[in-house]
Formats: structure tokens, sequence, C-alpha cells
DNA sequence: TACGTACTTTACCTTATGGTTAAATACGAG
DNA sequence: CTCGTATTTAACCATAAGGTAAAGTACGTA
């Protein structure tokens, strides 16, 4: 159980920048070069490669070599940790309400045993 | 569409502490107070306060006040637009293999014509 | 009103982010 | 082997993160 715990923190980090989300978004549609991917952000390309080593370090990404090219792929795996580690939480807190409810529920009986 | 994107630059940057984390499952199971919350963690009870200012930010907490103690208190919204926009990432790359998944049976069929 | 408990604020430090420009590297084409 | 294109590295800067210790604030109680 809890396994990821140190990825996390490099996931959540590298989806924490609206430049990086847009690279994703791009990436999730196929491929894409350095050029590719910085054409529609209007920052620098050293800027560029900055975010792709925040990504390839949460392993988001992984890249290839075509001649002067340096294509990036787009890895499922952490997203998955990710949504993984919400849906988690999303159960603890729907576990919360199932006995909120289950409490209630008891009470509404003792009531109407009262009755 | 994508009508967070401000917020979730907050929301992915709260997520990326571990302490963070670990308060957010803790305040899963139902509210708690900064003491409880800053006791697992092994930190001070100033970048408590801290960490629990980047999680109001993200509007994953919301605090009451109790005498002198200050709950705090877990909001879903924000992990629900978390795990959307994973999600709509889903969507997009699923979307992918579904093209690929079509052009590649295109391809059969033209093979399976021309054969 | 003075005291203890529960936090928060202030001041300070170190390291990481996010950006820039300019120089360096890698590779294909001529 | 030189030139152009694609991308990275280096050097630099400003600001944000994450932590600390010490002082300040808020509130119930004796």
């Amino acid at each position: 159980m809890v396994k990821y715990e140190v990825e996390l923190d490099a996931i959540f980090l590298a989806l924490a920048h609206p430049a990086r989300r847009a690279m994703l978004a791009r990436l999730g549609r196929g491929e894409a070069t350095v050029g590719e991917l910085a054409a529609p952000l209007g920052i620098s390309l050293p800027a560029v490669t900055k975010h792709l080593k925040v990504m390839e370090r949460a392993k988001l990404i992984s890249r290839g070599r075509n001649a002067q090219w340096r294509p990036c792929r787009l890895e499922e795996a952490p997203l998955e940790a990710a949504a993984g580690w919400i849906e988690e939480q999303r159960q603890v807190w729907e576990g919360r309400f199932d006995r909120l409810e289950t409490y209630l529920g008891t009470l509404e009986n003792e009531e109407g045993t009262k009755r």
C-alpha cells in the first residue's frame, strides 16, 4: 500500500505549471519535438528545456532521438499514479460519508424503535 | 471548457508535498485541529501553518474557529478539479489510441482489398 | 487579571523555480 | 568541412518554497 509517495512529489509538482500541463496535453495527441511543444507557449527554448527536465524527473515523458530532433512521448503511468492517489482520497472521504450515513441510519432506527 | 487552469496551479502545487498530502489524507477522515495535523509530521508548527496556507490558497481546506482551536476541514471540489484534468488527459490519450486502432483497421481492410 | 494552551507572525536562512541571453553541441546537407 | 537547424548548457537574476527560533495573539479558566 502506498508504493508511490516519493514519485508523487515530482508528478504533482510537474503538473503545477500551466506550460507543462499544456505540453502534456499536446503530447496526449502524439509525439512532438521540442520546437513543436515550445511554439504555442511564448517562452524561450531554454525555459522549455527546463520544463521538460521537470517532466522527465517525474517520468511523465520519455525522449527519443531523430537526427537533431529529440522527440518527446507521454508516459501514462505517472498520471495514473496521481489519479490513483486522488481516487484513494475519495475512497477515504466517501467512506466517511458512508459511515455517517450508517450512523444516521442507526439513529433513525433507534428513533423508530422508541416511538 | 477548461474553466480551471488558474486554480490547477495552486491545487497541484499543494499536492506536491508529502506533508500536505498526509494532512489531506488525515482530513479525509474528518475535521482536525492544527495540533492534530502537526503531530505525525515531525516539523515545527510554523511550518505546518505555512502548509495550511498553501492548501487554503488552493481551497483544498477551509477553517473554522472553536476557542483557541482553528479546525481544518477538507473541501472536495479542488480534488475533483485535479482528477478532472487528469481524466481529460486520459480522454485525449485514449482518443489517440482509438484513432490509431481505426487507422490500423483501415490499413488492414486496404491490405485485405489488395490481396 | 494573570496563566496556560493553541496557534500565527516575524525575521531569517537555504535551496528550488522559472525566466533570460549568449555560447556550446549535435546532426544532415551541400 | 562548413553551414543551418534543433536543442542544450552555462551564467545570471528574481522570486517562491520550506524550514527554523523567537515573539506575538487569542481564548478559556483559575
